[in-house]
RNA sequence: GCCACUGUAGCUCAGGGGUAGAGCUCUCGAUUCGUAAUCGAGCGGUCGUCGGUUCAAAUCCGACCAGUGGCUCCA
């Protein structure tokens, strides 16, 4: 901020334009009264510049600015920085002893990190969170403070983190303070007004978290908790969290006898038989997209460490590989594959290659094994044991541009089939890597216009690529709205050299060909939980493991719908028949729970008239009666479209 | 891996220093039913594993195993 008098004054550019005046110092509070007192008692924060500041920020210097009310979205995150610092608040004035660690907003929420003797237990909470609504009623100012760095030693004397974190700041740096009631913390801001502001707020749960996110330093006590403006928002976020729940892959895959796991194998998924025709489906799926253009292979699950010296897997990831002990040598020197990359350019290695057989698209499913850390397990979303769609392509520099438009339109596509949308992250150059800068210039120009030519909006995200190449990376947002990480497409320089691939060229040299990492679903395992979730166990009825079930009214009818099964499974149907000796009510009732797309009824009147009372699964009692021929067409066109229903 | 929490019948869960409970599932019997749970009877558990304390442990303590939440979105 550039040095002005007590008397100059400042311009001040609102958003609409208009330019104001005002004494140099002036606060966004005093340009929002100046305005209207309906947008002072709406403000909550000021943006200066560029930058969020509070309401009590003297401003000196001339620039754009805007006051920023609950409509904005920066205004949320104050807000919950503030919550954050309330709750410090509340945890002090019960736990005066309590050391302090980091508290800021994230995407949903905030947390606290605290140093205490002994962790959190939800009664804890429960007091926390009613302190916390007692410092709101007293609606406390939050005060802004600017010390100097002997200053700020001296307050935060007994808090050894916060003097951890002023020895880092930077001299030119100003240390700010900010005090609500009881509570002082080292803080940059911005925050509300007062404590008053923060209405709506709830605490969610605790958990262990590092200092720093360091595993050597000591563990802090997080608390977790969400805030916003409004009642209605915050109890919409409360009921998607517990949709959430409802969905959550685990609890379905058990009610709906998909997978199980065992304590003698952790991480690794043992599948049903009807989860295995999930898992069959998508795959069957995958290979049927792939029929042309692609070589599928198979290779090696375990392998000499040999192989992995040459990849770098051996020096940097294996920590992560289920090693082998080899009986002749009694060594540890083989492993289980974690990728298929390596032992794809084994096979293309293995011969000379011309550049008219380019693009060779190497394409994968056999199962990989990686020794992920016991607290990562997580249902099928963090396992041990896996399958990818892998491909690994190889291919000309010249080929990039048209090969990742080819990419990520196929991506794309398939996530469609599945009623799930993608955005597009292209992740460059990061400060760490290998090549010229004349390589990655054109690596991510060509990514760039392959990216452009699809019309799709995408994000940039500099220097997040790998160490060897820039990639896209697709992220997947489901029916509620979670994102997930799904696809990505690599280009790799590096792995070519390493394994000395080469083609020989229209000049009759040798030439380096560049290889391109792909995957569409990530992982079958991972993608089929995201499914789970996203159809909410309620599967279209071309993946339904069970997609017909007929049921006979009474046992005079059991024949007749045996028949009607058989004709339906010689349709390619799967089909089941429920004539158990229970009522009729509950046999739709166990069809409805296990969420069975078709219930077909066959009573005396359908058993004469060849035809079956179709009960839509959720759409109650709304049947209709069809002919078993038209019910086959029907079901059988909405399989053979992949159509999203019922 | 680290921290916290959890582990009781196939599932969901109650109980809690003195010989283990419910509902559903399952089995059997009766019922033969027109769109979300028919009635009755029965089977089923070394209370995650191992060790300790105690006259006595599912219950208290410890270790281990597994699961769950989390482990920087930087004052």
């Amino acid at each position: 901020m550039s040095q002005t008098t007590a008397t100059s004054q400042v311009r001040l550019t609102l958003p609409d334009g208009s330019v104001r005046e005002y004494p140099a110092g002036v606060t966004g509070r005093e340009i929002a009264e100046s305005i209207g007192p309906g947008l002072a008692k709406a403000a909550v924060a000021i943006r200066v510049d560029g930058t969020v500041r509070d309401l009590m920020f003297p401003i000196r210097g001339d620039a754009p600015i805007a006051i920023l009310t609950e409509r904005d979205r920066e205004s949320l995150d104050v807000l919950r920085h503030s919550a954050a610092h309330i709750m410090a608040t509340a945890v002090r004035e019960i736990f005066p002893t309590a050391g302090i660690g980091f508290g800021p907003s994230i995407d949903e929420g905030f947390y606290y990190d605290f140093e205490v003797p002994r962790p959190f237990t939800p009664e804890d909470l429960e007091q926390i969170e009613a302190r916390m609504a007692e410092v709101t009623r007293k609606d406390y100012p939050f005060v802004r403070e600017e010390v100097d760095r002997d200053a700020a030693n001296r307050r935060f004397a007994d808090d050894p983190l916060k003097l951890e974190r002023i020895s880092e700041l930077g001299d030119d740096e100003v240390i700010s303070t900010y005090t609500d009631g009881t509570f002082t913390d080292l803080c940059r801001g911005p925050h509300v007004p007062s404590t008053g502001r923060l209405k709506h707020f709830k605490l969610l749960n605790t958990a262990g978290a590092y200092w720093r996110g360091d595993s050597r330093r000591q563990m802090l006590q997080r608390i977790y908790g969400t805030a916003f403006f409004k009642k209605d928002e915050l109890e919409a976020h409360l009921h998607r969290l517990e949709e959430a729940r409802r969905r959550d892959h685990r609890r379905l895959g058990r009610e709906l006898d998909l997978f199980m796991f065992h304590p003698f194998a952790p991480g690794a998924p043992f599948w049903t038989d009807r989860g295995t025709t999930l898992y069959n489906l998508l795959n069957a799926f995958m290979r049927d997209l792939q029929r042309s253009g692609y070589q599928e292979i198979k290779t090696p699950l375990l392998y000499n460490k040999g192989l992995w010296e040459i990849s770098g897997h051996w020096g940097k990831y294996k920590e992560n590989m289920f090693l082998v002990l080899d009986n002749e040598t009694g060594e540890h020197d083989s492993s289980l594959k974690p990728m298929n990359c390596p032992s794809h350019y084994l096979m293309y290695g293995a011969n000379k290659h011309s550049y008219r057989e380019l693009p060779i698209r190497y394409t994968t499913y056999d199962v990989l094994h990686r020794n992920e850390v016991s607290g990562a397990l997580s249902g099928l979303t963090r396992v041990r044991q896996f399958q990818q769609d892998d491909c690994h392509i190889f291919l000309m520099p010249s080929q990039i541009p048209d090969e990742v438009r080819r990419l990520t339109q196929f991506i794309l596509s398939y996530y469609q089939v599945f009623g799930l949308t993608a955005t597009l992250k292209f992740a460059t150059r990061p400060e760490v890597r290998i090549g010229d800068d004349a390589m990655w210039d054109a690596a991510e120009g060509a990514l760039r216009s392959a990216l452009e030519a699809t019309g799709l909006p995408y994000e940039l995200k500099p220097g997040d690529g790998a160490f060897y190449g820039p990639k896209i990376d697709f992220d997947v947002a489901d029916s509620i709205g979670r994102t997930w990480q799904l696809g990505t497409i690599q280009l790799d320089y590096n792995a070519p050299e390493r394994f000395d691939l080469k083609y020989v060229g229209e000049d009759n040299h040798d030439h380096r060909p560049v290889v391109i990492h792909r995957a569409v679903n990530g992982s079958f395992e991972r993608f089929i939980a995201i499914l789970i979730e996203h159809f909410a166990g309620l599967f279209p009825v071309w993946l339904a493991p069970e997609q017909v079930r007929v049921l006979p009214i009474s046992d005079a009818q059991a024949a007749a719908a045996h028949a009607v099964a058989d004709r339906m499974r010689a349709a390619g149907l799967r089909v089941a028949v429920d004539d158990s000796h229970e009522t009729l009510n509950y046999r739709i009732r166990a069809g409805e729970v296990e969420k069975v797309p078709y219930m077909a009824v066959v009573g005396q009147r359908e058993a004469e008239s060849d035809s079956l009372a179709l009960r839509v699964r959720g759409s109650g009692k709304k049947q209709e009666v069809l002919t078993v021929d038209a019910f086959l067409e029907r079901v059988t066109g909405e399989v053979r479209t992949r159509a999203l229903v019922p």
